[in-house]
DNA sequence: GAAACTCATGTCATCGATGACATGGGCTTC
DNA sequence: GAAGCCCATGTCATCGATGACATGAGTTTC
């Protein structure tokens, strides 16, 4: 690997004078810069980022934390995050977190240690204390899950407002066997959908019905399970609440496999192909690339500027996407062509 | 940031005892080694990995270069890399290349200045030579694609077997006007994707027909776009053989809004959903995780036996998942439990 | 008893780039 | 002419952990 003082003995100065021609420093006379230059171009140089790192004390590396890189909406989130920290010259370090939340403090630490610049992290554990003694040192931002036990910067989604609007869709359409399925009220965003599911409910002047409250799965073959479930009851729903849409590419299979299309379906968050599914599925849409966007804008705006006042708390509006899968039967059952004019 | 030398000054020892507590040197007694542990836990240490790395010249981090992270085939590729690295305590730095050939080596040198113990990527330019440099310094593994003009590992599908299978299976259904829709024969994947679907038909003792080649989209809307041109050609293809999943998720939404769902369709390539789709999408499926997986072996075997010899050339075979889409219509036009009591 | 070996601990240079400051020369101001 | 300022360049310590080696004490072998 070249270094700076291998391009310095070439062009005949020392090493700072390399840095100071690397780094754009306006105290090089011209004549020795395009020396500097002339050497770098004939060795190839590239900087140690790793030196630089060292010495400056920043990385320019922005490190994310998800409970997996591989689902969909993170994917997106991780798009939107990387694009901004191109922009600004930074690079990525991303990590599953996995679902289990007892080793979210260990795998944050793998990640942390390696030396970055900022954290965004979509926590899966019920408690961020450990994260305090880093806040001196980098701007952590949360996204999608709020911190639990620790001030800081976080942009969610509105999970009440988001479910609300989807349940009062369902009964705008002429539903009021609404079930809702998804994981566990132990996390977070869940007890929220939940409580907006409720609540539109509530408004409505229709009762809850605990049998309907499907909680509890852990992935979508398990959603897929609760469904059949739900489906057998004496008294069975006529709409689904998905809380996730990691749960709805199970519903929907399940709902297909079971010849239950009929049953209306809307899923809290979007998934690929979703508005090509028969019935094609109505989402509340929660934008997972602007979702980055604004955790790496507010990561590089806290480094631009340490002392600035910013909102902590955002909640970011989120929106109906209505397609097919809340129609009537009757509807979406006619031939494709009539089905899209009316759309 | 507590440093080896606080806990030295707690425990009243040198930071190098330190050290070797931490790596577990067995250089040091056992009452020393409690003292240091002791402090360790009280300051609440946490090591510091770049000046490891430093010194070390090692950083036990992964570089992945792939032109998309949201891209789902890429995103369960970098899964697959990530769940290898992680069972030998490796990170991974994840980049976005786009599409666009000229910025690949100046990305890739943001990457690598960050010190890397090896790099895995899926390259989009013509000439990758430019990575010649490093390969002294940290293993390279090439996946999807094969390296130009450069000496290296490559963990590559079977693109020519896929397509040739694929295009069988629908000849095999009857088909003899099939299109093949996809990126431009500049990518090095579909001219092999070519190759196999023109074997096929020359293997049937069918004659290619140059209107059905409808090669040269760049994203999933314009092979939408190349979907109706072909549809609408005066002896318009009763099947579609999609190059690249990517693609796939246009060319079906288009069959459907054209109402049709009756033209055959193949994917190289498995994407979300496509098996609940109706009609449910056949695939040539790749397997991403698995790639993934064995090129993140491949790194680590690297670093682990430097000087021992592996197989540099590796084709993995894919799988075709045959579905309903390349079924004639009156089979997927049948009630859904019939043609569930048929797979 | 002397030499060799082992164990435990510590010192210090190293990694590559940069911050802090020194230094010498030239120019301007008083 | 002296003092102050600015420019251009260089020296050297720094960043935190570890490799290379030194050192002193204790034990074993000849």
């Amino acid at each position: 690997m070249t270094t700076m003082q291998d391009v310095a003995t070439r062009a005949g100065v020392s090493a700072k004078t390399v840095s100071r021609v690397f780094n754009d420093d306006p105290h090089v006379t011209e004549d020795t810069r395009e020396r500097v230059q002339s050497a770098m171009r004939e060795l190839k140089y590239v900087p140690n980022m790793l030196a630089r790192t060292f010495r400056e004390g920043k990385s320019a590396v922005i490190g994310i934390a998800v409970p997996d890189v591989a689902d969909p909406f993170f994917a997106a989130v991780t798009k939107g995050i990387e694009l901004a920290a191109r922009e600004h010259d930074m690079a990525i370090v991303v990590t599953s977190l996995g679902d289990n939340p007892a080793l979210e403090q260990s795998i944050i630490q793998t990640t942390v240690r390696r030396q970055i610049d900022g954290l965004i992290i979509a926590p899966i554990a019920a408690d961020q204390s450990y994260l305090a003694r880093w806040q001196d040192s980098f701007p952590i931002v949360f996204i999608d899950r709020i911190p639990t036990k620790l001030h800081a910067d976080y942009f969610v989604e509105d999970d009440f407002g988001g479910a609300f609007e989807a349940t009062k869709h369902l009964i705008a359409h002429g539903h009021h066997r609404i079930a809702i399925v998804g994981d566990s009220t132990d996390v977070p965003t869940t007890k929220l959908r939940l409580e907006g599911y409720l609540a539109a409910l509530a408004d409505a002047g229709l009762k809850s019905d605990q049998e309907l409250i499907a909680l509890g799965s852990r992935d979508a073959d398990a959603a897929a399970h609760v469904c059949k479930t739900l489906l057998a009851l004496p008294d069975a729903p006529t709409a689904i609440f998905s809380s996730n849409a990691r749960f709805s590419t199970g519903v929907f299979p399940a709902l297909q496999a079971l010849n239950r299309t009929d049953i209306a379906l809307i899923s809290f968050g979007d998934f690929p192909m979703a508005d090509v599914l028969q019935p094609s599925v109505s989402v509340i849409d929660q934008n997972p690339r602007h979702v980055g966007r604004v955790a790496a804008e507010r990561i590089l705006a806290r480094i631009a500027a340490p002392t600035k006042k910013f909102r902590r708390k955002n909640v970011i509006p989120v929106k109906l996407i209505e397609r097919q899968s809340c129609q009537s039967p009757v509807t979406h059952l006619l031939p494709q062509l009539t089905s899209d004019a009316r759309m």
